[in-house]
DNA sequence: TAATAACAAGAAAGCGCTTTCTTTAAAGAG
DNA sequence: CTCTTTAAAGAAAGCGCTTTCTTGTTATTA
């Protein structure tokens, strides 16, 4: 790895010892007004400002870091997810990352293991002292125990743990399907399908209790022929809805435990001749903006993704302020959106 | 600002010189081994690497960079564009840069602007003096002038600059165009309509003129009723289409300047019960993901986005090394994607 | 075997800040 | 006007590394 000289061509970057000779103070006090921080008399302060200015100071926050051992970055363990729905599901949840992360000035540093065992990884990534704390989306990982037992206070995104020392916040995707679910029940539907996501994932099984739950209330039977499994990629879907189709008892209602899968589902549907809502209602997961672009506009759970990342990141800050101890779970409530690929039964 | 008091509960990080001590070596000897310089006798290394292992020692990034004036670090501008194409653009984008970054252990560092004057987010960010370089996407921006006049290597990303200064990677966006379009002229069709992107950024810019140059390189009219202008954005595309569809003279095609675009115009199309490509060819821009699930399948032009990444980030390690001048300028090829959303004229 | 080269490793001087400790100046209290 | 308190600023000691310089040790060559 080439690293590169800071070294200006003309020379050294100028130090607070040259803005101190400047201002004709000592460093001390220079570095009280950097750091806004300390009383300086307000003659000084500007001498200071002005030789700043003049000298076109910047700081060394390396060495800042080191005498004061603070930290103030917040590592970010991106997922890269090659579905559709990932690459949207990211961005927002950035959005509300990025709303609390950057008005405080503070970094966001993106970590992403290379071709390494993930332990070597967490180990490597721990080891950057500067960094205060970790945010990180897992999918179908368990906690890393190197993460777990280091000293950085961490928070799991998109996700819930059991263990108490967990950080977590998720979505409310068992009571999400479960909504859907009897939306559609009380549409009418008896026969109600699902495509549900991996089951390597919580939000992936946890759909699926949602819409077993929600039968099960409603006295209606769970059959396992009405239930087949996604891996939450449009492809899966598209092959799963056209064996739902093919077989003797063809359902009236499909929950398709997320958008980018009910695009598949409604492929597979229209490619059989049938029509949505017409002969088969379908009702996706996660609102997608994709949902209102399609013919019909598809009904869908939303979640609040941009909310689970600003909330995320307030936490992570309180985490390494130290001001609250870990073990913090949330759950975000999920809405359903009714469009128009739901249709009573008649 | 809180910060995070990196001191362990038990006490403090083990430092160099408690390796040093348990390796019964000097510290020396140690950041000899750690940093792979130099020359140590076996005997010593696996002393150290074993006292290392012990202690669980973690080398103070801070107080290395303090020492070497070393920086490794990429610092990158993220433009968090709102439309959908904008997030799966960041994402293919950043796949690229993935790819070539991490297994450097090189770190990203994400930054954004944070309610204030540009000039003043720059001045910000250039005063990191451990980022070694910078990747930024502009959008419809010029460069700024402090990034300009400052001694960090940047390039940019998806747009041509002509200042010699400036090191930037692009797509040929004006030949992807050109070629949609005379895929179009050449299936028969003469009144071909465009409705291009944002004219405030290069690519916006450059398909057009694409578009234009098609129809002019075979001697069709370039008609300003059949250009209109679109934003990049579904919605006005929508309406914009819906208005070409209103006109006396009905276009027989349409170049739309990137398929989100083609998503609000196909919309636009079906609901005046039109057929594509029966009635009307539609060829969109960028080979988003979206397009293959749509029915018909929408003929495009694949921009290679990872590849872009991947150039970029290459490019800036070899800056950040100063191995390599700036002023470097690339464009990568598009490719016309043939599907079904284009018919000849019979 | 003596002279020279190559290797190993320690001592110590910073890197550019923060922060404690101390001193001095100014302000308030009686 | 003196005594105490508070504000302001400097001196200096690190923070935990890298790296040069130096010295001691081991291999190589004639």
């Amino acid at each position: 790895m080439t690293k590169n000289k800071l070294k200006h061509r003309k020379g050294k970057f100028p130090s607070i010892d040259d803005v101190a000779r400047e201002a004709h103070v000592s460093i001390a006090t220079v570095s009280r007004v950097i750091n806004n921080f300390g009383s300086v008399k307000d003659a000084n302060r500007v001498n200071v400002l002005e030789a700043v200015s003049k000298l076109n100071y910047k700081p060394n926050i390396s060495a800042s870091r080191l005498a004061s051992s603070k930290v103030d970055s917040i590592g970010l363990i991106w997922p890269f997810y090659d579905d559709m729905f990932g690459s949207y599901f990211f961005t927002e949840l950035m959005k509300g990352v990025r709303d609390v992360v950057f008005p405080e000035h503070r970094e966001l540093i993106l970590l992403y293991p290379a071709n390494e065992p993930l332990d070597e990884f967490y180990k490597r990534i721990l080891n950057k002292t500067y960094i205060g704390g970790l945010m990180l989306e897992l999918g179908a990982q368990e906690v890393n125990p190197i993460l777990k037992k280091s000293d950085i206070p961490y928070i799991v995104v998109n996700a819930h743990y059991e263990d108490p020392e967990i950080n977590c916040i998720s979505v409310s995707n068992k009571r999400g399907a479960y909504e859907a679910t009897e939306y559609l029940i009380k549409l009418g539907h008896k026969k109600i399908a699902t495509i549900h996501g991996s089951l390597n994932i919580q939000p992936g099984v946890d759909r699926m209790e949602g819409y077993k739950a929600a039968l099960k209330d409603h006295g209606l039977p769970v059959k396992e022929e009405l239930i087949t499994d996604g891996n939450f990629y449009r492809k899966i879907a598209y092959e799963k809805m056209l064996k739902l189709l093919e077989a003797d008892d063809v359902p009236t209602a499909v929950f398709v435990a997320s958008d980018e899968m009910a695009l598949g589902a409604a492929k597979a549907i229209r490619e059989k001749g049938l029509e949505i809502p017409g002969d088969i209602s379908i009702i996706g997961f996660d609102d997608n903006p994709i949902c209102i672009e399609l013919f019909p506009q598809i009904t869908t759970v939303r979640q609040p993704i941009s909310e689970m990342g600003r909330l995320a990141a307030e936490l992570m800050i309180k985490l390494i302020g130290r001001k609250e101890k870990g073990g913090i779970k949330k759950s975000l409530d999920t809405e359903l959106v009714i469009r128009d690929s739901c249709r009573p039964i008649s």
